[in-house]
DNA sequence: TTGTATGCGTTATCAG
DNA sequence: CTGATAACGCATACAA
């Protein structure tokens, strides 16, 4: 930061008025003599004077930015949502910062804190799926800054959420396979502790349970983590069953895809050998051969719905009467990695 | 942000000492007696005194934040890089402050000018493929901040720079092709006016003509934009032609992986009929059928390398005696969408 | 050992 | 129509 920035002050004394007459001139405050007022206008201009947005954060107690906390940005998932919530935000008089977690727990309650600190007027945060406690984000409310929660539920926290009904896209993924004549279903379940972990390991469940199919322990695999890598082991495991799957719900696109390039390297055909299905959508998910049947979710509207209703609560002074729950409903999108209906 | 967070000024008067005292305590200063530095404390920890970052910035008229404006998140390459700037800078006590362009030239001038007058203290700046004209940048320099380019280069800018030798790339990329024996060699190229785009073009034809082969006008087509969409169309013009291509050397992986999808939809085998070459090598690349032969760039090491520069010249006082100019040469990663050597 | 005064850049309030 | 003053929260030079 430049030390020597033009202030209203240097205006001031240049034009001999005092400060005041300088910062109304520039906000075309009524009752101001016209002369005055170009000169004012006119130096501002050669000299490029820039309001110190600092100054006026301090002064007003209100830095107009919002945090966004997010585990990663890699993956299209989170960085679909941030787009979303940067184009309904970027139309308002709000900045975001974006931060993230690196899926670490410790660095989210650092980053929330510092938020804090800086003065943000409101938090869009994922929780980092090692997060079990919510203190942090309780304070950050304490303190009078909104907080809504998106994609990863946080049990127990009462505040603003959007979400996807895991369970639902699970259900339909699994009912669809089953309703293609599958008969023993794998589930390449998410990390532990994760809220779309469970509620996809519920809908997977539940599907199986109404349709009278029995549950295999040994159908059911937690992986470490969310990209390609962590999957590869996990799916062999399942498909060197002695009595092995023939079709596959995978928590995610790269996970899927994963299993797939193992079933395949493997000598099985997809989906007449096996079926595999995903969860995402992601846009390189149909280029692949077979194109990967999945589950989509409306990730850009999850980032904008959640941005809109933290903004609404900035522009509304008095504080909430009942915090919002809306839940996307996700959409089976059925391709050719599992076998036609 | 609530308008009663507790200050320095409320644990004093609470005390019956002053603010100044108060302050010290909390900073550890020496020549304070004992008891009162510990008095402050536990009242600060009691009532959880936290600092406002925005009194400091403007005291110290530095706030500690580095703007990074990039075209988009959505992308590997974009997100990849921001994960390592963010690594690096998450360990000084730097914050960043993402921003996105959106490819807009326009928008990118609104950001620099709000990231400006937020006070930031360095920026890392990846320009819209629109933008031509560079004197927003000038300004932020003019103002005492550094700025550092990364990936795409700005022409006549002087200004510390973190770039891709994409000439190099694209003549490996190409000269490799040559080499296994593909004659007529398409390249379906970025936008205009984008430093790479130039750059991987002249790579292009340089290896051509190194090779004495011919370069035909119909061969290199530009795709509007970085998607799969923006790739389908221009695939299958090139494949449509007369005298088709045996080779396609396209500017990102999403679009080879269009046209793969294309060539293979029109009855093409891959590489025997056509090979076909990215640049990126995204994480999902290696799982194409075939696998996709693309040009490695390392993403990471942009983003570290440009947050170490920033940080250098945010930590030393001095203005810099000269730019620096990093250079990464990209490397070939030969899979199976092209023929073998 | 602690308190007082000042200033960072801006604006609202009250005087004139 | 315009100026002086105070305040936002904090740190520091200077005073005591």
């Amino acid at each position: 930061m430049n030390k020597n920035r033009v202030t209203i002050t240097d205006i001031a004394s240049e034009l001999n008025i005092s400060p005041s007459t300088v910062s109304r001139a520039l906000k075309d405050h009524p009752g101001l003599r016209k002369e005055t007022k170009d000169a004012v206008r006119a130096l501002a201009e050669k000299w490029d004077y820039q309001p110190n947005l600092l100054a006026l954060s301090l002064l007003h107690r209100k830095s107009n930015t919002i945090g966004v906390i997010v585990p990663e940005i890699t993956s299209h998932f989170f960085s679909a949502i941030i787009t979303g919530i940067q184009d309904v935000v970027g139309k308002s008089d709000y900045n975001i910062m974006i931060c993230l977690s690196n899926e670490s727990y410790d660095e989210e309650v650092v980053l929330v804190k510092k938020l804090m600190n800086m003065q943000i007027d409101g938090v869009l945060v994922s929780t980092s799926s090692e997060t079990e406690n919510f203190d942090h984000l309780r304070k950050l409310q304490k303190n009078g800054i909104p907080v809504v929660v998106f994609d990863r539920d946080c049990p127990g926290l009462e505040a603003d959420k959007v979400l996807v009904d895991d369970y639902s896209g699970a259900f339909q993924a699994v009912e669809y396979l089953i309703a293609t004549g599958c008969k023993n279903i794998a589930h390449l379940g998410g990390p532990l502790n994760l809220s779309t972990t469970g509620h996809r390991l519920n809908g997977y469940l539940d599907a199986l349970k109404k349709n009278n199919m029995p549950i295999r322990e040994e159908y059911i695999v937690h992986v470490p983590g969310f990209s390609h890598k962590d999957g590869s082991k996990p799916a062999k495991k399942l498909i060197q069953l002695d009595n092995p799957p023939d079709a596959i719900f995978a928590m995610n696109d790269n996970i899927a895809i994963s299993a797939m390039h193992v079933a395949k390297k493997m000598g099985l055909r997809i989906p007449e050998d096996i079926s595999i299905l995903g969860f995402d959508d992601e846009p390189h998910s149909s280029f692949f051969t077979p194109p990967l049947s999945t589950v989509w979710q409306p990730v850009y509207s999850i980032g904008m719905l959640s941005a809109r209703i933290l903004l609404s609560h900035l522009n509304s002074p008095d504080t909430v009467l009942e915090y919002r729950k809306e839940i996307f409903i996700p959409e089976l999108v059925i391709r050719s990695s599992s076998k036609a209906n």
